[in-house]
DNA sequence: GTACAACTATTGTATATACAATGAATACCA
DNA sequence: TGGTATTCATTGTATATACAATAGTTGTAC
């Protein structure tokens, strides 16, 4: 039998993503930011009500963020007392926690992003859009096997 | 019969596409930088050296960013002199066009941008970057769509 | 117990991204 | 032809993102 033709990909993967984020995250803010977050900021606000107080650099890992990133990102949320700091095991590390306003805040924005959500599986379809989701976790957790190893090259 | 059962896509598609964009960006970038240039910056760069001397308005539609982070992302380009303003057919538009040290950075630069996308053919295996790619098209068409109607609200 | 390695978070620096507002030029219409 | 709307690009402002370097802290080996 002849030998399995496997479809070499063309263009950028990086240039495809990158370009969808993009176009997706301008309709997810266009609902959201209605609340007063954006997109990246809901993102951030929901990890830390759902994680509970959580090490700084354990949210960074859990996020794909630089540690750097999530500093940063941060302080917009703090300064608006959304979020806050405590201390952690350590005197080194911290702990992010959602104060009571933030976690109110996250409730209400999360039925913006509901409207966002549904609304986008609805112009794509939800079966296209379950598909896309179980192929990008599928990708993040390959990339993710490849930190380990000695990959280091 | 019963009815189909179309699987409800679970977590947030804009974080997903996100996660996934800054992790394979990481990746581009590690190998890209050694010619200097940054993945945003090799793709602007390329764009304009095979769309030739193009207006700005048309090339930030092209590339799906907003004209204004065009203006401000071409800077570096210009500064480096791999990238050159035109005044275009009116007094108020212009085009970019690459110099020949742009274009041969770019050659250059290509080299890399090949090595990282094998490597990552490799890792994630070239079906599955073929499947996404041809996902990511999709959303990207059908989300393009949504625009010309009367979708505003 | 001290010197050095490893860890945790932050700062310095640079770029990427977009919305709103602006400025300049052109098109259109009455 | 004169006024208004539209188009094109840029600036103001704010955030997102990451690498390199730094500062403090803890662990560890001798």
């Amino acid at each position: 039998m002849k030998a399995a033709a496997v479809a070499a990909p063309r263009g950028c993967t990086n240039l495809k993503l990158r370009q969808l984020s993009r176009r997706v995250t301008r309709h997810y803010d266009a609902i959201v930011s209605a609340t007063g977050l954006k997109n990246t900021q809901y993102s951030l606000l929901s990890h830390v009500v759902v994680l509970g107080p959580i090490q700084l650099s354990a949210l960074a890992a859990k996020m794909q963020l630089d540690p750097s990133t999530l500093t940063r990102n941060l302080q917009p949320l703090i300064a608006h007392g959304w979020l806050a700091l405590e201390p952690g095991d350590d005197a080194r590390s911290r702990r992010v926690i959602a104060t009571p306003e933030g976690q109110a805040l996250r409730t209400e924005a999360q039925r913006a992003w509901k409207r966002a959500q549904l609304s986008l599986n609805e112009r794509l379809g939800s079966e296209r859009v379950a598909r896309l989701h179980a192929l990008l976790d599928e990708c993040m957790a390959l990339l993710d096997d490849a930190e380990s190893p000695e990959n280091d090259e």
